[in-house]
DNA sequence: TCCATGACAAGAG
DNA sequence: GCTCTTGCCATGG
């Protein structure tokens, strides 16, 4: 763990600690708000995360509304449940509707979300 | 230093 | 809707 990228991963690490509980945010959302370089970035900062890190991981999901698929089997079905027990509800995809349960945090750097106004 | 890998994203077909 | 390709760049061998 050099140094120098910490101070990266605790840019991505405070973004996703903003995630209120029962709101998701993408990838993609968390590199513009943590100012990282990408979103690849930000799903290996949460890779190197520790089980008692304290940071809501689980709320990160990738554009597509869905789980990122893991490395060991099982996991997905993992974090879907930890999201369900927050209230999100998944479509018969098993998507979760970024319309609905996106973050959208209101300051300068939210133009990532802002979207047109539902209806 | 070069090379392969990866919890992504966007575009093409 | 799907899969495939390319761009991205930190990390580790």
């Amino acid at each position: 763990v050099t140094r120098r990228t910490s101070q990266t991963y605790d840019r991505i690490y405070r973004t996703v600690k903003r995630i209120p509980k029962g709101r998701v945010a993408t990838y993609g959302q968390v590199a513009v708000l943590a100012a990282a370089s990408g979103p690849r970035q930000v799903g290996y900062a949460l890779n190197a995360l520790e089980a008692n890190s304290g940071v809501p991981w689980h709320r990160v999901i990738n554009a597509q509304g869905r789980v990122s698929p893991r490395a060991q089997p099982g996991w997905e079905q993992v974090q879907r449940g930890m999201l369900e027990a927050e209230g999100l509800r998944f479509d018969e995809h098993g998507r979760i509707p970024l319309a609905r349960y996106q973050w959208k945090p209101r300051d300068a750097l939210s133009r990532f979300t802002a979207r047109k106004p539902c209806r």
